[in-house]
DNA sequence: ATAAAAGTTGAAGTCGACTTCAACGCAAGA
DNA sequence: TCTTGCGTTGAAGTCGACTTCAACTTTTAT
């Protein structure tokens, strides 16, 4: 596959690859003159990569997962950390989402009063204070595609 | 309160203080000298950009939902498609736990044969392909405070 | 009175993960 | 053959949210 098949087929941007690829977190099977070409498995690797960064890995974290060969080398001490960090997240964001929820359908006029709120925003700055987990992927950015 | 006395009970810098006061985030209550003097309120403040950011708004949007005045005016809409955001964000983060924990745990020798994970993989991927909604404050840097 | 501590400013730097750019090479179809 | 277009490179730019810095001015403590 040459660098913008694997674009196509795994939605990253061909200059992602390259980035990659420098940061040797993929692999191509090599050249055909200057053209890089890939194997298959490099679906696979973006995959994980993917992973690991849903998981909030930097880039740095992954490599060190992948042996230079692009299969996992895993360090299950860092992955059940972690995990244990993202369900730390996902307390946190519950609470988020119970706020934010609160704020757009509470009808008071002051949510400074509201108790519920009150709680909520303390779980919420709690968490911001102590500094959490994964920083997603964003959303809001429709940054997806925006070729021609 | 001076600055710093914000700073010590907020736990937020007096950087970032004066950062978001030029942001219009935060309003002092004036000057004693060429001194910034804040109310309590805006302790409140702090805890409401805090939940914004826990929340995955921008400082621009969260600004958006304060008055002037400090108070909040909330756009129930944009708090709504947040909290979806987030509770969409929180399926993936436990796709993402999961995967994690089987990597950390499944001893298989190629997790590329592992039917769950190859599940787990393809869900995180797809939510790392279609990005996702919070960047969530971060848990290892261990910037929480560093003041003397 | 004086020196150390704390405050102020605008400008510039940082960090991670990319993207964009300019300048260029090579290859296949018309 | 020529032109179109993908591919290549290294360097520089971007974005958000701050932090750091240098250069001062003010307080406050001695």
């Amino acid at each position: 596959m040459d660098i913008s098949q694997v674009a196509r087929r795994s939605g990253v941007p061909a200059s992602t690859l390259r980035y990659y690829e420098k940061q040797g977190l993929i692999t191509s099977l090599g050249r055909v003159g200057a053209r890089r070409v890939f194997g298959p498995s490099v679906i696979e690797q973006l995959g994980l990569i993917a992973l690991g960064q849903a998981a909030g890995l930097s880039l740095d974290e992954i490599r060190l997962m992948l042996t230079p060969g692009g299969t996992l080398n895993v360090d299950r001490a860092l992955l059940s950390r972690k995990a244990g960090e993202i369900d730390a997240l996902i307390k946190q964001l519950r609470a988020v989402s119970r706020g934010l929820r609160h704020a757009a359908e509470c009808p008071a006029p002051s949510h400074a009063e509201c108790p519920t709120f009150r709680r909520l925003l303390g779980e919420a700055a709690s968490g911001a204070l102590s500094k959490a987990p994964a920083p997603m992927a964003r959303t809001t950015k429709p940054s997806g595609r925006k070729p021609e």
